[in-house]
DNA sequence: GTCGGAAACGGACCATGGTCCGCTTCTATT
DNA sequence: AATAGAAGCGGACCATGGTCCGTTTCCGAC
């Protein structure tokens, strides 16, 4: 293939961007598919059978695109993920920028809790293709971190990050939650109580001068 | 052999051992033969249809002794799990009775996070039926629980101790010491320094060190 | 010992995730 | 427009977890 060197250089500044028309037009057909299946009867309910047959697709088309089933549910998580970190970057205070430090940590581990717990099913169906891997965890881990060093908090800042967001995992909230019964609002209390132990801030915001 | 009514009422008091001679053989029969597969060749690789095979048994067995998978995987970890509830409750100190509480809650961190990482894939494979549905992981949640309150740590003392158990959890420690390569012994540190700050004595730190 | 019923057994069978490979479709190049 | 080669496609095929049910085995009662 002799090709202008142009055109080479070109993915190289646009980078990632190779595909093929039909294959974008199988993936859309695919997301929508499984979210109306995830919508109407549940994660656990759609089969990748039944999700290529609705897409209209062949079963190895799926498998082609999402590599998993897990990864098809990462892919739908995607959307809510992206939307999330949209708005820990840029979205109204206090998730995101504006509001003293600890507000904010508070209140990204509010958001956190309430949709984890409302795609547990997803995340779980996920499994290690979902959060982790993507980069959903770990921009949660620095941006906690983030907040972190802004309150002044010494130690190991990634450990520490790491060890606030363990207790909103999938596993820990259903169990809690959904088998102990324990109502929403205590187990964030309870977090709210470990965010201010490690913080070292017992109380109520410190006096004024911050930042 | 005779017709004793006593033998009626002792099923009531003693409760839950009515099993046939053959079932508790190929308990042990199936229970040896998975054991030895794991060693063999990894959890992961175990597969029910192999497992009945090297026990000579039908696969129903299998299946009818364990529910799932995941049983026999609880039920491989449970020797281990009663080892060290064993050793919690009754072993030497530090990680026994004797040593002070904020020693053997320490102790306790570190022999659990040791244990889980050593155990990681069996525990992976036993999913839902694992820890968390044994008594296992509720009774490390009890006993934190049980130390925290000796600490005179107050607060809300069951969410307090889920939330330091959490970040010892599989998927966790996995994420930090086999992808991230963090050293066993930082993550450790990582825990002692949370706990010290969840219970509100602060580490003798080194004034050059992490400050 | 033998009998009756309950418990356990075993392996054929099913469902579903995942792979494979020959065929089709796209796209860059001329 | 024609073409060649890559990328994508589809569905038969495989592996494995899990179920079902007719048959066998155990055990307490006579």
């Amino acid at each position: 293939m002799t090709t202008d060197p142009a055109r080479r250089l070109l993915p190289l500044a646009d980078q990632a961007a190779p595909e093929r028309a039909d294959a974008a037009r199988n993936r859309e057909l695919l997301l929508d598919a499984a979210a109306a299946m995830v919508a109407d009867l549940g994660a656990d309910e759609v089969t990748m059978d039944a999700l290529a047959a609705r897409a209209g697709v062949g079963k190895g088309t799926v498998f082609r695109r999402f590599g998993s089933r897990g990864g098809l549910m990462a892919a739908l998580l995607d959307h809510t993920e992206r939307a999330w970190q949209a708005a820990v970057i840029s979205g109204p205070p206090p998730l995101g920028p504006g509001a003293p430090p600890l507000e904010r940590l508070l209140a990204l581990g509010d958001s956190r809790l309430r949709t984890t717990l409302q795609h547990a099913a997803l995340i779980r169906a996920a499994g290690a293709e979902g959060a982790r891997a993507s980069g959903a965890h770990s921009f949660a881990a620095l941006h906690v971190r983030h907040l972190l060093a802004q309150l002044e908090v010494d130690g190991d800042l990634p450990l520490l990050a790491v060890a606030l967001l363990a207790p909103l995992e999938v596993p820990v909230l259903e169990q809690q939650v959904r088998l102990d019964g324990l109502p929403v609002e205590r187990v964030l209390a309870g977090w709210a109580d470990l965010v201010r132990r490690v913080v070292g801030r017992p109380a109520v915001t410190p006096p004024g001068g911050a930042t």
